[in-house]
DNA sequence: TCACCTATCTATAACGC
DNA sequence: TGCGTTATAGATAGGTG
């Protein structure tokens, strides 16, 4: 409908395209309106460009929840429901995996441990020291980075810790 | 578009409506699907008769799930209900929680602690060491139990590894 | 109901500004 | 970028079989 016939195929030209999509548009739009009122339907309409700007029409007579809820159960489709499982799965997993966070956790600060057998207690045992020692070297760090030579935590050097432990070994 | 001029305002005559719902519809359906094509647009269309039959055309590229996920986020409305929400806000908190925890299990494992400051330093090592003595603690009584008196770590009382730690200190 | 017809009306492609 | 103009293609109201 215009001065020259076009195929209906993907407008190469960028300018082109986005005017006829602006002008096919409002017409797609104009149309709904019309039917609407002429026939009593309802309507509900989407449009989204190619660069993301949504353009939207739904019928004054139902709301577009209404309309998705009637579309479900005519259609079979779901759309919620899909989604709501989705979620709830979601927030199982993350769960599961908070869980085993707060439990690692609670390992690492002496909780929990009588269910730990003697492989894993060492292991907690070594993460524990590794730790320790990391935080007593930066802690050095930060004490030498400002001179402050008669801090509660004198520097101790990375391993220190368990040298003073082996110590107490026979 | 045709033998004579409409105007735009309900049909009374039901069989000459339904006649001109359905051409329409069909029109409207039809220009959907060009701008699609034509325009590289998503387009997702749901017309209800007023006998309640339903027609729908979603564009080939994104479901219909997909479009309204996006319309919700692009218009501020909401089209799933309160379930869903709270369903979304705890995913939300949860997931916060997660960070929270991941975040002191680094610390205790003596990562990201330049973060921290000389305070926070303190109590990190603070509870570290008193993980640490704990399970050393647990894994004495748990040699004891087994009689294994020449295991790689001796029984450790509580509060052993301070002391051993203390006698470093000026 | 349905399909087809066609005169007419509307939408719009290609311009210009 | 957006609005106005115009010639034309396409949609369709009313009619017929």
């Amino acid at each position: 409908m215009g001065r020259g016939k076009i195929e209906i195929k993907r407008i190469e030209n960028v300018n082109n395209r986005v005017l006829t999509f602006s002008k096919r548009r409002n017409g797609l739009v104009k149309k709904a309106k019309e039917i609407t009122v002429l026939c009593d339907a309802k309507v509900a309409l989407i449009v989204f460009a190619s660069n993301g700007k949504m353009t939207d029409y739904c019928c004054p007579s139902m709301d577009l929840g209404a309309m998705l809820d009637q579309y479900q159960k005519l259609s079979g489709n779901k759309l919620w429901d899909a989604k709501h499982e989705n979620l709830s799965n979601e927030i199982d997993k993350i769960k599961k995996e908070n869980d085993s966070l707060q439990l690692e956790l609670r390992h690492l600060k002496g909780e929990d441990i009588q269910s730990l057998n003697l492989k894993n207690l060492m292991a907690v045992e070594h993460a524990v020291e590794h730790g320790l020692d990391k935080v007593r070297d930066h802690q050095a760090r930060e004490n030498d980075g400002r001179g402050e030579s008669a801090t509660q935590f004198p520097a101790v050097v990375s391993g220190s810790l368990l040298s003073a432990n082996s110590c107490m070994r026979p």
